[in-house]
DNA sequence: CCAAAAAATGAATGATGATTCATTTGTTTG
DNA sequence: CAAACAAATGAATCATCATTCATTTTTTGG
């Protein structure tokens, strides 16, 4: 009865297994999906081309299970964030922007790809829970802020959708892969990364709570 | 001296470039760029492939031309709106966001390729006009306020490209084509588009309006 | 109608990149 | 060590398109 897999091949698998995803999600930091070759991928896991089709069926399998992980751990940050906070609705939710807004640009390219890059459907598919993560957080906790009356009565999950939105392209849209960054007219250059954020996490906190001005 | 180019073969030659140009902003507008196939045009123009070649000198270059008429046509209405209103800059502003708002939800997957698909450089460096020119519409505009007092101080370049940015994820990112738009929790399903529009151009004005809190 | 010239055609070419598979290398147990 | 089997390899295959170009069709002035 010669071979039977050891536990010294099982982990070795599981090892290298582990080192296509983290090949990947480099790559991806670095790029974008698009722009991410399964032979760059093989060869940054130090593996030949046809190995990396022996832990993953298909580069949309390798890429969605590197999606949901990057997704996850996003998410788990931003979760904290609101957990951890004490004080009213809306000290939780600035705290969570603020976390959502320094992560995104700490790797903007990141942010860029798992918000917004056209990604094939297998990938698509993934973003669809991680968008609904993300907008169950916050419209939880915007209801919670409207039950105390720090914010006004709103759609809490359209406003939801609206604050990540504008985070996710104000922030990260500008900072995508081949954008010119000096496009947002030089105020990007001049202003710091912290006050960039301040300035955008204002925006939104405003406009959730708003001056009660009657729009039309 | 048989053949020189007669006034019929002009006219027949600028009508079928018109058509190219046609062709590919329905192609653009059902499918976005990238999904648009030089076939594909030139079976929409009623042509044959190669003679697209025969108009525009690559792909680049006749998607870099649609992108610009394109996208002079959306700035131009917004101009516009912000030039056709009298009152203070922010009435000024919020027509302006409401027309650009209306035209993105008109056409979503146009208003996507436009924002934010990714592109050719030759059509990214059209792009970067384009945000240019918004940025700068209402860059002016909100200064304007400031200057009036309708908005406090701000950053206004970077708050003309945080609307820009919101409005463009916010309503065309979630409707960008393949991209479930139920995602939004149903609240897309429910909200007609006013209503939809008045909520996030309230959440942009009371961001640049503000309470004046002072974030963190 | 003819010859000259341009325009149009669409099948062939070429580039890119994911995926496959015949072959080689490594592991395990008797 | 050898037999038995799995894992790894990477060059060949296949698919997708943009682009080219030899050939055909149109147009024009004589």
């Amino acid at each position: 009865m010669p071979y039977r897999e050891t536990s010294q091949v099982r982990e070795r698998k599981t090892a290298r297994r582990e080192r296509l995803l983290r090949a990947v999600w480099e790559l991806v930091g670095e790029r974008g999906f698009e722009q991410v070759r399964m032979v760059d991928v093989a060869a940054r896991a130090g593996l030949a081309t046809g190995t990396v089709y022996r832990y993953f069926g298909s580069r949309g399998e390798l890429f969605a299970a590197v999606f949901q992980r990057a997704t996850a751990l996003e998410v788990e940050h931003v979760r904290q964030a609101l957990a951890d906070t004490s004080g009213t609705a809306a000290d939780g939710v600035e705290a969570a922007l603020r976390t959502f807004a320094r992560r995104a640009m700490r790797a903007p390219v990141l942010a860029w790809s798992l918000m917004a890059e056209p990604v094939d459907p297998r990938v698509e598919q993934a973003r669809l829970v991680y968008r609904r993560s993300y907008a169950r957080l916050f419209q939880t906790a915007i209801e919670r802020g409207i039950g105390e009356s720090v914010f006004p009565p709103q759609p809490a999950g359209l406003s939801a959708n609206a604050v990540v939105g504008a985070l996710a392209e104000a922030l990260a849209g500008p900072l995508a892969p081949g954008r010119d960054v000096d496009h947002q007219a030089g105020a990007v250059q001049a202003i710091a990364l912290e006050s960039m954020i301040d300035t955008v996490v204002r925006f939104c906190m405003q406009g959730l709570t708003g001056t009660m001005r009657t729009v039309k």
